[in-house]
DNA sequence: TTGTATGCGTTATCAT
DNA sequence: ATGATAACGCATACAA
């Protein structure tokens, strides 16, 4: 019993069924899993699979069933390629992204989905992008937009393919998304900064174009407005980094006794501290600062950073799920999910 | 002329054909360029395909060509899922991942050719990966391997497809790999530290078991023996913040009157630098440090540190078109091509 | 230069 | 329960 040289050809139903002494149809049936195949030639034609090595052709699979088994993760974002930084994707880089695609996979990978990686960042590659998904090559869409006034969701609906949005889009649309309850994470640094006793409290915002932005701002407004007469300046920053630092020194320019900063996402205070550093405030006995993720650049930031956590791989692996759903079942009306966030509290708070 | 409403079934080679009265034959030589087309002909398909809004099918095409225009990123890692950390993918999460992904999609995209993500962990998925790829549902598979001893190098040369390594496998394999010259990039560090006038040097490697982890080592060992006796205590990194953190505490405890030190990449400097400021050591006039790597890491760290430069993305570029000539050149021998690193100064060195 | 005819590997319809 | 057979949309060898 000696093993045969592999086939130069990868083998097709037809050399299974020819092995198995069965017709083509009935080795369909049982990869398919359907129920009406005598017991005894499922097992013969199981054995003939695994000897020939057999793996369904996708392409041919695809042809007839018009699925493709695969779904696309669309990154769209502003263009802003630079001479100095030739290279696109800045989303790609940021530590959400990877948080995003391990969650989505979790759930994906186990149901043999594969997960196309797409980008788009101008009106061509849009509109290139748009015409690719409503050909069908993908049987649904994560969208993940980094930026306002995206016309994307939009573009989306018409396509009529099923697809899940990461956040609460701009404008109200028929797509199903997951978020997390952007405000009541805001609220969560409120209390904890008012409960520290601070009352010379700043805020850097994220975009206002953005609803996470928006959300953020409005939730700790209202929560620290709750809690007494707090004075709450507010800066907006632009979710960067560098952003972070450039509206932490305006801050304060702005409110020079600060005692108490909330910052609306940790890439933002990963570059704001070594700016409070700079002027020699001590963290958190000067200044207490919360930022908002729980991302990894919390844990680079020195000290330890106490955040908001947003359960992003959770949320991702939802967002899966309800694609999923809505490819499974067509008629099946969009559906979002709202998760809750929770203060994880290290030692800048 | 007012726009028809669109068809409910997206068009086909014999729609257009029809709209443009000609043969379905004629339409196909149309869209893949074939020259012997007459110009009127042409034109009239092309308005054709522009009315009908005619996009290929590429489970069709796909199915006669044998070809699939897309390719893998596979990412193969050490499954190290916890209860605390039940996600996958820590690579995703990794600044590197990022840009390598950039790199990529800048020429993948020009080109059409989709890129599909895909995860290996533990010898299931190695299996199932390998036989999804053998089966031809991509052209070619890049392969970013975060640990040694991996045996997906391997099994990718039974597979016959074209692929791209990143990094130096750790067995010499018949694949071509992009890399950049460590050694060199260690030799950049060491001259810098003792041009500093540095004379009590300590290193944080990577993993011995890797190759970037030895290369870099042995490099930097190697400069500084030619700039005379320096000594040089090193202690092993695994490339992980947390890691660097670990590593750097342990090397404080073998030399304390550490002035100089070169952490073999950025992500372990960031871990690294606050064990420093904690011993109250100052950056860089205490102790001058440069990392590794120039990615985002290196700017979060505080100071700005100092680092050797992997141009990742042009790397990962140079990975996507080498891919691309294997795959239209089926006869080509391997081909690997080494990128040569930079030292970046910046302020912790 | 253009059209006709065939086959790619699968699922689905229809007999049996 | 099983087996013929017809699509699925495209590229291409061959004929004209």
């Amino acid at each position: 019993m000696s093993s045969d040289p592999p086939p130069p050809r990868p083998a097709t139903l037809e050399d299974v069924a020819l092995v198995a002494g069965v017709s083509r149809a009935t080795v369909s049936r049982v990869i398919n899993g359907a129920q009406t195949v005598d017991p005894a030639l499922r097992r013969a034609v199981e054995r003939a699979i695994a000897n020939t090595r057999y793996v369904p052709n996708r392409a041919a699979r695809s042809l007839v069933t018009r699925r493709t088994g695969s779904i696309a993760l669309v990154v769209s974002e502003e263009e802003r390629r630079t001479v100095a930084d030739p290279f696109i994707g800045r989303m790609f880089t940021d530590p959400y992204f990877g948080r995003v695609v391990s969650g989505l996979l979790e759930v994906l990978r186990p149901v043999g989905v594969q997960m196309l990686l797409m980008l788009a960042d101008d009106d061509v590659s849009r509109t290139q992008l748009v015409s690719y998904l409503q050909q069908g090559h993908v049987d649904g869409v994560i969208l993940i937009s980094s930026h306002a006034a995206d016309p994307l969701p939009a573009m989306l609906t018409s396509t009529r393919l099923p697809a899940v949005l990461s956040g609460r889009p701009p404008q109200p649309t028929r797509i199903s998304y997951v978020d997390a309850d952007q405000q009541a994470g805001a609220r969560l640094a409120a209390d904890h900064l008012a409960g520290l006793g601070r009352r010379h409290i700043g805020t850097v915002s994220g975009p206002m174009d953005m609803p996470a932005g928006q959300d953020r701002l409005a939730g700790f407004r209202a929560a620290m407005a709750a809690h007494g007469d707090h004075e709450v300046i507010s800066v907006e920053g632009d979710f960067t980094q560098a952003g972070g630092a450039a509206a932490m020194k305006r801050l304060l320019g702005e409110l020079p006794d600060l005692d108490g900063v909330f910052i609306a996402s940790d890439l933002m205070a990963l570059g704001a501290l070594p700016v409070l550093h700079g002027q020699g405030r001590r963290l958190p006995e000067d200044v207490a600062v919360v930022g908002f993720d729980d991302s990894s650049a919390a844990l680079a930031c020195s000290p330890p950073l106490t955040t908001v956590r947003q359960p992003v791989e959770e949320m991702a692996a939802e967002m899966a799920r309800l694609l999923l759903r809505a490819i499974n079942e067509p008629g099946r009306p969009a559906q979002s999910v709202i998760f809750q966030p929770t203060l994880v509290v290290r030692q800048s708070a």
